[in-house]
DNA sequence: CGGTATTTATTCAAATTTCAACTTAAATGG
DNA sequence: CCATTTAAGTTGAAATTTGAATAAATACCG
């Protein structure tokens, strides 16, 4: 099964496979954001405050939290404001490093993510994790452990 | 395992999976993507194409189109603009509801199609399926599969 | 040390996406 | 039939994302 200059087309059961790959990709992150959006976060948003909340002090260097959340650092930086705007985070001044910025989770931020993480968890399992059995759950990390590492591997030497 | 108002947090295996499939989801859009650019194509300019190829008489209604590739019908407006502009594919009017059109494959966008479809499914089979045994393609398959059809349904009732 | 290259982060403009308002045509139901 | 509701699709403005250009500070190297 060759394309004219030599490709191998999907058989039927790997196409099968892609294709609902992308779909739950697609899908999930649709549901996962309006699940979100009864609390006005979107789903960066909440994966901003995840990162900060796990982080140190509740605060990391704005290229560290782009490299986490595979954002440019542009993006970064406008949806930064945006939730500086909203009261979520804040921006400050590093001292070791002075052309460095650190987002800094505030008070209300981090009260945000404690009354909001319980539901989004609770979605998380609708829509995922409770859907799989235990074994699921173990071929599939098998299953993609390998691919995230190649794609991680892939997008560094770009 | 239990968040103050009962909801269950996920085990260390669950939020592993869970992150993984979260990134390969990620990182798999974003190469994917980058693969296309030589050829002057985004994701979303591929995945119309690839609907009109597989559609009888390389057309379909823009309601379908929008259904089958998840997006609203207002930005598959604007995406078909674009690609008409480029030249990719033209609208058409529909005879039997004067409402309708349809998004019809130019030559050129058939052309196309033709042209970049084995370099995408060496980049699916790179980045993806090659990466995977027949085993875990399967499971894969398997576990998914109950996912997507959770998901299409509950995105249905919304 | 002094100059050049990198790194960090922001900004502006252009491209894309979203959202609500609107138009036109078809379906529904007294 | 007519009136109303629903469906198909577009439009324009606002919000977000991208990408190149910029500024400022650090790192590197002869």
């Amino acid at each position: 099964m060759e394309t004219e200059n030599g490709a191998r087309w999907l058989s039927d059961e790997e196409q099968r496979t892609w294709r609902t790959h992308l779909e739950v990709s697609r899908l999930l992150t649709y549901q996962l954001e309006r699940d979100l959006q009864p609390f006005g976060l979107t789903y960066n948003d909440y994966e901003i405050l995840v990162n900060l909340s796990e982080a140190e002090d509740h605060q990391m260097r704005m290229s560290d939290l782009a490299r986490a959340t595979l954002q440019s650092k542009s993006r970064l930086s406008h949806q930064i404001t945006r939730m500086e705007n909203a009261g979520l985070v804040r921006r400050e001044n590093c001292e070791s490093d002075r052309r460095g910025l650190f987002a800094v989770l505030t008070d209300y931020g981090w009260e945000t993510m404690k009354r909001v993480a319980p539901h989004h968890v609770a979605a998380v399992r609708e829509h995922f994790i409770d859907l799989l059995s235990p074994r699921e759950l173990e071929s599939l990390q098998a299953a993609l452990e390998p691919v995230a590492k190649h794609l991680r591997a892939t997008r560094g030497r770009a």
